[in-house]
DNA sequence: CTCTAATGATTAGATCTCAAATTAATTAGA
DNA sequence: TCTAATTAATTTGAGATCTAATCATTAGAG
């Protein structure tokens, strides 16, 4: 039918985005010494305090061994610490020092700032439509890969984070509880 | 501003779509042995007709130096042949091979059986919103990467593909057009 | 005609990412 | 108490992707 031209549009659009943010991803390094990802991870513990690198993952949508080896570099750089659990010492919690506070509160937005500028130029219907997409389309595709188990809601994340942002004017730490509640 | 919680959201959905892309890529991998851009290369080919390589970057979203290397891949499963043109020795035109025809014709779609679903039941004007979503936000972010020149028509950008579609194999119904106006 | 600049493609080098296998520690059951 | 199953994290192994450097060819200027 004719739903088949969407796909390609749709993954066009998604390979632009995935290379865009890896282009990005690379200016940060270069500029700050840190990925994306590994921002992410800082910022996940910052705002979580000190959790399992089975938060982390769940959190930043990256596998548990990818958190594991972004937190050795972390670590390498003395930007994190780890710490075993003595109640179960399977777990490790990780902590930000205090270098890896001060990188975190300085490091650079991690969108480009021309997205950041045009993105806040839209007026907020606009900002509420594109943000529900994404997440919608994140919905529906890691739906499709865990089984469709955990993540049927499809409607209510993008209406918890409006609330939240509309209130909570900005750095709200917990604001970010997340949708996986 | 209260955007900045956009963000965090914003950033969550795209690593949750990056990854989940990812895992799709290999989950398709192992069932026929090719992976997402390979496919999305050997489908750029098929609807250009003889490309250069240059053309295949732009017109699926990965670096010249990406391409080539699964260009190499694809050659050496002799599911493309690459010809150098006569004129200018310096080009490189990939053509299909019979093989790789038929592998095209016969490979999976590219996004989650269950993406499809939901995605296909979603009714139009909702399918339009996603995908000019998705579109807006892949310029925003490659308007960025690019230094905003090219791409300020944010209406139009993924024009090309879509011209080559609707004269060629699919006959496009007009729904896609209309999404980006 | 030759030398330099530009252009297209490829190679080199560095990261990231995931699934699967492994290690370590805890819990449950015989 | 001791094994089996479970859980958390890490290591291993294999690809993908980008930028920068390189190679090859063409176009232009003198």
């Amino acid at each position: 039918m004719s739903t088949s031209l969407y796909w390609q549009e749709v993954l066009i659009s998604l390979r632009r985005i995935i290379r865009a943010t890896d282009m990005q991803s690379k200016r940060i390094m270069k500029t700050c010494g840190l990925t994306i990802p590994q921002v992410m991870v800082l910022r996940a513990i910052n705002i979580l305090g000190d959790v399992t690198v089975k938060r982390i993952s769940d959190d930043v949508s990256l596998s548990q061994a990818t958190v594991t080896t972004i937190l050795n570099r972390l670590e390498d750089r003395q930007l994190v610490e780890r710490v075993r659990s003595i109640k179960d010492r399977r777990i490790v919690n990780a902590r930000l020092t205090n270098t890896g506070e001060m990188t975190l509160a300085s490091a650079p937005p991690l969108l480009h700032e021309e997205f950041i500028n045009r993105f806040g130029n839209l007026d907020d219907v606009e900002k509420e439509k594109i943000l529900s997409s994404l997440q919608q389309v994140a919905t529906m595709m890691d739906a499709g890969a865990l089984d469709a188990a955990p993540l049927l809601d499809i409607a209510a994340p993008a209406k918890d984070i409006r609330s939240e942002v509309s209130n909570e004017s900005l750095q709200a730490d917990s604001a970010i509880a997340k949708a996986t509640t």
